[in-house]
DNA sequence: TTGAAAGCGCTACCAG
DNA sequence: CTGGTAGCGCTTTCAA
């Protein structure tokens, strides 16, 4: 339906060899006369003329098309990674197609089944289970794959892009540490049924969180770890935090979510706990209403956008053949410092 | 690279027809002996085949692709319609291609001719100005087009989905009413430069706020409208408020985003004024936060993911041809109530 | 400076 | 039941 190559061509009283090649005029490798080229644009713009990429591909064989895999992008997480990416992407004259795989092995395979189909340039995922199975399809079909955030042991040689995780602890605490506060809790997720991945990470900032404390003459203490989760009702949780408080006396903080920092509010307000003066804290995530509680809370930032955007270069290179198909970066995080640890 | 078609075929002692019936057979509707459709698909999985979609698009004239324009994904809100979309797109069997405007007229130009030239089956837009001169080559390729949001005179027929907005500001302030508020204020957002769609929006909803005080038979007062933006220093906001709040005394309170009752706690907190006792509040947006708060804030909330896969089937309706090109329908939104309006 | 024709990988018509 | 062949819309080689 809509007009096609032949069309402009007819229209022009033209070839479709040289209405191509007005069309595609690189700089004039290919010596069109400029009077032929004007009748061709016009005629292209008389019929709203746009090229069909697909069969285009099918010459050429690229796409200009990559996919970005996740768990979903209904979370801010992983929609500032999408974003980094697809502005990467777009600057390159790439675009993104998105799909969630909800952390389901079969829906990724799929997933993986369509983009392979669809002879995507490129890919970013972050693998439901770095072992399975489907993923060896990418690597068959030659799809330079840069993958994030699920680190686990691997035969596979891959590209493998992520935070610092350690760090992401060491940080907040020697900074907590650095404005004065001798006894450092940690508060962190139940620990609980967490799967593989996610423990890898706890662990790391655990350890972050040790060697801080080591760092600044301090001594770990296993029950200084408080473990909250996303669920568990207020009053439970208000109860379990007021223990804690009351036991193990902190005068600073740092909450692995913001979240879990607003979940503390409450048993701190009731013990009279002042922010900054009694007790200093430092969240994670840097969620975009850090800046916004009273008094405005200090807070890890992980930079996703920037990982979004070096991956997609990373790919870019990858696509060009300029970069080697494995190799680890780790991306540090930096500290949003603001009045609740100041 | 990739073994294609032909390659199967051949190590399959047979041809290219055959083995193409062979793999898609249909329900056996052309005859293919079973033993030479366990062979054609032994060899496919020998040589890993996965069919080129570039190719078969080119016969068959459907992409299974989709695109999706917002001004960014790093937002919660169009995240969650983004996510809404793919949901259903993954259902019937489509993907979708994500790009971010940015409300740059330019940048959604660009995108749209990318979009048109892969032939995508449809398009989810928020356009940037729905006056723009490039959404004519949407019609003109017969893209199916569904908007959302951007609400403007148009000459243009199309499909058009949103939130009922004054609904989002009736509903929450008659719960107030209902509550035994008698003098409830509004909490908007700084009404200068705002752009003409915001600004139908904040129009929508302060005539569901008035609506609802007459339907209680309460009086509306131009000064019960406090005006916080997300500039304008912590101190300032807060003195606002504060002066607001002791001249106007308010009982009740909705605020037109959940951020805007987070800025507001301080001044709320000097003055002694108990969340629920003192004064009722509802914010709007259903942040994930909200449950977490102390005490927790009820919320308008908006289905962005029902909008998401409403607009999803009713672009596969159009695609199949099953649904016509225009039309209006307006999502209502509801009412999560928790303490703070208790 | 231009054009005829081959072919990218696939499907589907039609003939065996 | 099976296969030759045309052609989707484009690029590109080669010849004029």
């Amino acid at each position: 339906m809509p007009a096609k190559l032949s069309d402009v061509a007819r229209l022009a009283g033209i070839s479709k060899t040289t209405a191509s090649f007005a069309l595609n005029d690189e700089g004039g490798t290919r010596g069109i006369s400029p009077d032929t080229v004007m009748r061709v644009k016009a005629a292209a713009r008389q019929l709203g003329y746009v090229p069909n990429q697909a069969s285009r591909f099918l010459r050429k064989g690229r796409q200009h098309l990559v996919g970005f895999l996740a768990p979903n992008i209904n979370d801010s997480f992983y929609a500032s990674i999408a974003q980094g990416i697809e502005t990467a992407a777009e600057k390159h004259g790439y675009q993104v197609l998105f799909g969630s795989t909800f952390s389901n092995i079969e829906r990724e395979r799929r997933y993986i089944e369509s983009l392979v189909a669809r002879r995507i340039d490129g890919l970013v995922i972050l693998p439901t289970d770095i072992k399975a199975h489907h993923l060896d399809l990418l690597h068959h079909h030659h799809v330079p794959t840069v993958m994030f955030r699920r680190r686990a042991v691997s035969r596979r040689k891959c590209k493998f892009m992520t935070f610092d995780d350690v760090e992401s602890a060491r940080l907040p605490v020697a900074h907590l540490a650095a404005r004065g506060c001798r006894n450092i809790g940690l508060v962190v997720e139940t620990q609980l049924a967490l799967p593989e991945w996610l423990s890898i990470i706890l662990d790391a900032r655990i350890d972050g969180y040790r060697r801080a404390l080591r760092d600044a003459g301090l001594r770990f203490r296993r029950d200084n770890i408080l473990e909250i989760g996303y669920s568990g009702s207020e009053k439970h949780v208000t109860a379990t935090v007021e223990k804690y408080l009351n036991s193990r006396k902190p005068d600073g903080l740092f909450a692995i979510e913001d979240l879990y920092y607003l979940r503390m509010k409450n048993a701190l307000d009731r013990l009279g706990l002042r922010v900054p003066q009694d007790i200093k804290v430092v969240g994670c995530d840097n969620s975009y209403y850090c800046p916004y509680l009273s008094p405005p809370l200090s807070s890890v930032v992980f930079p996703q956008e920037e990982l979004g955007r070096m991956m997609m270069e990373e790919l870019e290179g990858m696509i060009g053949g300029s970069r080697g198909p494995s190799g680890e970066i780790l991306l540090p995080p930096t500290l949003a410092a603001r009045q609740s640890s100041k």
